[in-house]
Parts: structure tokens; sequence; C-alpha cells
DNA sequence: GCAAAATGTAAAATAAACTTTACTTTTTGT
DNA sequence: ACAAAAAGTAAAGTTTATTTTACATTTTGC
């Protein structure tokens, strides 16, 4: 699975430690997630998902490896 | 956070055991998560989401206290 | 080019997901 | 009603997510 979280981040102008504060969780937490060493919660899925304005599909992605 | 992977599962005329299968966890798995025992991660919302052709958001519900 | 902000990273600790085993209760079909 | 299948539950164990602290590297604005 990848994200395009970093990008998402881009376009709505926001560092990762602002991110990580709206959907409250650690800046690591972001910061991990954007470099692929964990899998979130669909909670942090859903919550970054309506911050973005774009479905879970669009910013999470599953891969054929998954 | 609800869901109402019962429902989808009744529609696709599934048992716990089938879906679990399915997606690769335990029966267990399955059945803690329609009873709401806790937060499944974003991998197992995309399979589930897949594999019942809904998006993720329609499957798993953020509410108020999220 | 410097300072500040942002990002990357890592280790230790904690919380939570998920598995396995095993048993009980409920539902379904005949 | 009975047997079989499905669902519920629970405890112990393993793995993985997430936090905290702390520091190093990179990027950005002036």
């Amino acid at each position: 699975m990848k994200n395009n979280i970093k990008v998402q981040r881009a376009i709505h102008d926001l560092t990762q430690a602002d991110l990580a504060e709206k959907i409250g969780v650690s800046r690591q937490t972001i910061n991990a997630m954007e470099k692929n060493k964990y899998v979130p919660s669909t909670l942090l899925a859903l919550k970054i998902a309506r911050l973005f304005k774009k479905p879970v599909e669009e910013i999470f992605i599953l891969e054929d490896e998954d």
C-alpha cells in the first residue's frame, strides 16, 4: 500500500506538523506514514481523506503485493 | 467510528469465516470489527471496500466522538 | 550565507491490532 | 426438535502502530 499524503499536503500547503495537529497524531506518525514505515489505522485514513476532501482510495492505494 | 460490514456480508451472502478467508485475516478479527472491538488497519478497510465494491467511506463511518 | 523552519531518523516505551485456541450461544435447515 | 453451521466471546500471545524524546540533515526566506 502506498499513499500520496505528501502531495496532498503540498496542495493544501501544510507542514507535517500542521497535518499532525489537525488530525491529532504526532508529527513522527505523519512522517512515518509518508515514508511507508507502517500502515495507519482506518480512523486516520478517514480523517486525512476528509481533511483533503478526497476519497480514501485516492490517498491510500492498494498494491499488488498487498 | 462505526461500520456496516455485517450488512455488506448479508448482501453478498458471506459468513464471517468466508469474509475472513477472502481478505486474509482470522474469523475473530472480522467478528471483533463488526462488534467494534477495535479499529482495523487501512489495509483491511481497502480490501473490504474493494471486495464489496463500495467506497471505504460507505463502509466505515466517522462519528462525532472520533 | 545564515538562521529558522521543516523534514528525516532512531531508540525505547506504550497502546492497540491481530492470531490462536477453545469454548458457549444463537441461528438455520430439515 | 435436533444437528450443524454460524456467531459471540475470552484469554494469552505476537506483532505492529503510535508516542515521546532527542538529535541530524535538508530546505526556505531573507
